[in-house]
DNA sequence: ACCCTAATCTTGAGCCATTCAAGATTAGGG
DNA sequence: CCCTAATCTTGAATGGCTCAAGATTAGGGT
């Protein structure tokens, strides 16, 4: 079920004009597979495949990835910063304030920016981010099943 | 310019069933007379006032209010929390990606959630958060007329 | 295939926003 | 005016991230 890249992640580096490193090819495999993770997520992904690698190079590589266009940082609230791959299609987010799980959802416009605001303040904008926040499906179950408890329920 | 509370914050503290202090007054205060203030910008103005207070209470302070509702907390990016004291008419923000410049925009709609996403993966949604991203006016002026430059120009 | 050099990575320190913990102060009901 | 829990002060600690210096390495040139 984990998504099967069309493209490998070194072609899309080198496309990108950047060096191909280990490291790099490691890090956005490990964005493709489990994406909306965070920093740390990614470094114990990588380490997997390299143990040596350093958190700095893990930082140094999702900068990079981010402002070559392939990779999406994307922050909730205070936490660390989460990455993914979808990055030009303007999406949005649910995200679950009870376990913080993090879904996309397809923006029902397209481009960006998707919305205008009622009035801009002579801003020139060229992004809307949209957060939906709420419970996910089992939180919200779980909540309604039973009202004080921290389980988690079925699958 | 700075608005003048239509109640002072004493009275919405102590409406609010919490103890009214200095340090919780002059915090209210502070973020009524500049709103999308940080937590350190908050104890800058708070220390004004009251020139021994710690920043662990102007922590405190922040926490309470914005549980009890007296105010928001919001992100921006991965910066530090700012807060407000509109709380709940469910507006929006627009941000400078140039300067950080954050600017109040009222909802289109109007009561929250004011949109829903195009599927919700069994979400319950109770809010959506648009944050619209771009240049201020100011900034906007300055990268088309000068564009090798950090001059603000004119007010 | 081998150099060379800038890009990248490792190591380790440092910073900022925020939180934790323990003891002193204080608001406000009785 | 007392009393006690709520709040504040002080000081240390954490997490997420960045800075800095030196070692390694990708990949164009020969």
């Amino acid at each position: 079920m984990l998504p099967t890249p069309e493209v490998p992640s070194e072609s899309l580096i080198r496309a990108a004009g950047m060096r191909v490193t280990r490291q790099r090819v490691a890090v956005l495999d490990a964005v493709t597979t489990r994406p909306h993770a965070s920093a740390a997520a990614v470094l114990e992904s990588v380490t997997l495949a390299l143990p040596d690698v350093s958190h700095q190079a893990v930082y140094d590589c999702l900068g990079h990835l981010t402002v070559a266009g392939l990779l999406r940082r994307v922050t909730m609230d205070g936490g660390p910063a989460l990455y993914e791959t979808r990055t030009r299609d303007n999406h949005h987010h649910l995200v679950c304030r009870n376990c913080g799980l993090v879904v996309d959802v397809d923006c029902a416009i397209g481009a960006a920016p998707c919305l205008q605001p009622s009035h801009s303040a002579g801003f020139v904008i060229d992004e809307a981010e949209v957060i939906y926040r709420g419970q996910c499906a089992q939180c919200a179950a779980a909540a309604s099943s039973t009202p004080v408890s921290d389980e988690v329920g079925e699958a």
